[in-house]
DNA sequence: TGACCAACTGCACGGACGTGCAGTATGGTG
DNA sequence: CACCATACTGCACGTCCGTGCAGTTGGTCA
C-alpha cells in the first residue's frame, strides 16, 4: 500500500466523520483529481484487500472502514517517573491511562455513591468522596461494603460474627453498629474504589 | 414528533452505526414496509424540521443525524438516596455519571501519578492512590501540589513564605521542606483529584 | 527495444436513488 | 355529514452512482 492510498484512506475517514457517510467513487475522485471512476476503485480495491474497508457491490456509499480512526486519546495520561529537564508529558513517563472504564472494568453492575459522615475516615473516605461499588448481596469479612440498613445506605467494614454481623467505621468516633437477625439488613455491593474530585 | 417518527430516528442511528454509511430511502422504507419512498420522505421531513438530521438534497444516502446516539453507558452511574424495596439502579437513583471526562473536563494538560509514601495520608491520599493532577506552575497557598524537588516528584501542600516556600505534609511525621532560592524547585500542577482502586 | 506493470483515462450501460405530483384510506372534529 | 389533517400509495422522471471493458501513459528492468 504506498502513500497515496493512505491518503485516501484517511480523507475516506475524514470524509464519513465529518459528514455521517462516505463519499461516492466520484467524490473521492474530485477530491483527489482522479478524472475516471475506475482510477478510484483502483485504490478501494488496494484498500480492500489491505483490510482497511469493505465495500458492499453496487451501493452507493457502501464503503464501510474498518479501521476506525484512533479515539480521540479518553482518559487521564498516567506518568510515572517525572524527572527534571525533560517534558512532563514525555513518552517515557506514560504508564497508561486514567478512565473508569479501564480501571473498574465493565461498568454494568457498577454503581457509585457519594459519602455522606466522615465514619470511613481512616480508611482515606473523607465526606463528599465517591465509592464505587460493585454490585453483590454478599462479602468476605473485612471488605468495605455499602449495606443497606432500614433504609438507609451506608458505607462500613464487614465482619460477620457467629450470631450476627457488625459494620465497623474506620473513624474512632463511631461504635460498631451491631446487626441482629431481626433487623432488615441487605448487602448492596463491595467498594471496589474510591474517587475524590477537588 | 410521534411514536414512529422516534422509532425511525433509532432505525436511522442503529444502522449508521453498524454499516457506517445512513440508509437510502427504500432501504428505511423496506424497514418499516412503506412502499411509497414518499411516505418515508414524510417522516424525514419531519425529523428535519424537529432538527434531528440534516439533509443534503439530490444526493443518495444525505442524511446526517444530529442527535448522536446516546453514548454507549460510559461510566459508571452515580446514585443518590438507595431507599430499600426498589431495585438499586432504578432511575430515581440516578444522579450521573463517573467518568474521568465528566469530573475533570478536557483531560488535554491534565495527568495522574501513583502516590508513593504516605505523607499525605491525613488529607485522605494514601499510598498506591492516583492523583489527578492539572498542570500549571504557579499555585495558591493550601493546594496541594505536585512538585519537583531535585528531580523526585512529591505531593505536599504548596505554602509560600516572604523567603522561601514550604512544601507541609498531612502526616505529623514528617516535618516540613522547606525551600530557599537555592534549591531546584518546579511546581508541575495542581492537584484536582484522587482515585483509588481496591 | 520491447515486455511489463502501476496508475490511471474514457465511455457506455443499467440500476439505484431522490424528487415531484396526483391520489387515497382512515380517523377525528365541528 | 362535510371538512380536514395524518399517513400514506403509485408512478414517472432524471440524475447519481457503481460496473465493465478497452485503451493510454510513464517508468523500470532485462
Amino acid at each position: 500500500m504506498n502513500e497515496r492510498a493512505k491518503d485516501i484512506l484517511s480523507y475516506l475517514q475524514r470524509f464519513s466523520r465529518e459528514n455521517g457517510y462516505p463519499p461516492t467513487i466520484r467524490e473521492i475522485g474530485e477530491a483527489f483529481e482522479i478524472t475516471s471512476t475506475n482510477g478510484v476503485r483502483y485504490y478501494l480495491e488496494m484498500l480492500e484487500k489491505a483490510g482497511h474497508l469493505k465495500r458492499t457491490s453496487k451501493l452507493s456509499r457502501g464503503i464501510d472502514l474498518l479501521t476506525a480512526a484512533p479515539k480521540p486519546l479518553l482518559g487521564i495520561p498516567i506518568l510515572g517517573r517525572v524527572a527534571a529537564g525533560q517534558p512532563i508529558l514525555a513518552d517515557e513517563n506514560f504508564e497508561g491511562r486514567l478512565a473508569t472504564e479501564e480501571m473498574f472494568g465493565d461498568p454494568s453492575g457498577m454503581f457509585a455513591l457519594k459519602v455522606r459522615g466522615d465514619s470511613m475516615i481512616d480508611a482515606g473516605i473523607h465526606e463528599g468522596d465517591f465509592v464505587v461499588v460493585r454490585q453483590q448481596d454478599r462479602a468476605n469479612a473485612g471488605q468495605i461494603v455499602v449495606a443497606l440498613l432500614e433504609d438507609e445506605a451506608t458505607v462500613k467494614y464487614y465482619q460477620p460474627k457467629r450470631d450476627r454481623i457488625e459494620l465497623v467505621a474506620a473513624n474512632e468516633k463511631y461504635k460498631p453498629i451491631v446487626v441482629d437477625r431481626d433487623t432488615e439488613f441487605r448487602i448492596l455491593g463491595a467498594v471496589k474504589g474510591v474517587l475524590r474530585v477537588m
